[in-house]
DNA sequence: ACATATAGTTGATAATATCAATTATATTGA
DNA sequence: TCAATATAATTGATATTATCAACTATATGT
């Protein structure tokens, strides 16, 4: 079915997001805590989101939970985030940075900054609203 | 610098991604050839440019070079595309679907547009034209 | 012919994803 | 209460994909 626009979206899909990752990756590696480009996306979203479990985190970034389970270990490893139980639900944990995961996570803030000012060197900021815009009405909870 | 765009942006990004890369796994790898997300990317671009070089598979979907190498040793190996060397550059390999190629990639065709489907039911197609465009923009080539 | 550049390949390794099974806690309903 | 079921997190095993450095072969320019 040529002409169905589903091909061009996921080729410009995939392209933009793995252009991202290796814009991303040598400088995140380069801190002094190294960190691949999804740890920055885990951190970030510890620090908007403080207290997400890591079933939360899956759900939003579209990752596996175990997978998850995993990063999560060796970032507490690094002392960048702790664990706490839910008292309200004692499978659940809760998730905070730590003092110095917050200080890493503006790193990665700050790159992915410049990251995406390489990548959105072409589009106005009208135009950026737009894609964040039809970017969340993609995901499921609209976020 | 709280209310740059860069954050949300880059969380949508992958988020939309991951979902889009679960959305499709189960389908491809039910196919009587399993392929992979990234392998219908391939397949797909040598539908719609045949005779491209690894090279320009490589910058076109921003991966690394030999990866491509290993997955076209796969892919050639599976009898779905065949490799000829560039009569005018020895150094170049021009790929191009073999019959059954094409078969496997329409079939990869059909499974990313469902996945599209469910990716992109809340845009209208007004949308959805508009994200193409703001995505190509983003790209190096502009394609 | 020489130096330099480019396309492709290979090897070694790391990062990430996937799926099944397991444990611990919650919740539900008889 | 207690058994059955559901959910959150984890673990183990494996597969897929990415990364980087070296290497070969062909091209290009001087």
């Amino acid at each position: 079915m040529p002409g169905n626009i589903s091909d061009p979206l996921s080729e410009a899909f995939s392209a933009t997001l793995n252009r991202l990752r290796q814009l991303l990756r040598e400088p995140l590696a380069a801190l002094p805590v190294p960190l691949g480009p999804p740890d920055v996306s885990l951190l970030l979203q510890l620090s908007s989101r403080p207290g997400s479990s890591p079933q939360c985190l899956a759900r939003h970034q579209g990752r596996d939970k175990a997978q998850l389970t995993r990063k999560i270990k060796v970032l507490e490893a690094q002392g960048l985030l702790r664990r706490e139980s839910d008292p309200e639900d004692g499978r659940r944990v809760c998730l905070f940075l730590t003092e110095q995961g917050a200080k890493v996570a503006s790193d990665g803030q700050r790159i992915r900054e410049q990251a995406f000012a390489s990548l959105l060197q072409n589009l106005d900021g009208e135009e950026r609203k737009q894609l964040l815009h039809l970017l969340k009405k993609c995901l499921p909870d609209g976020s």
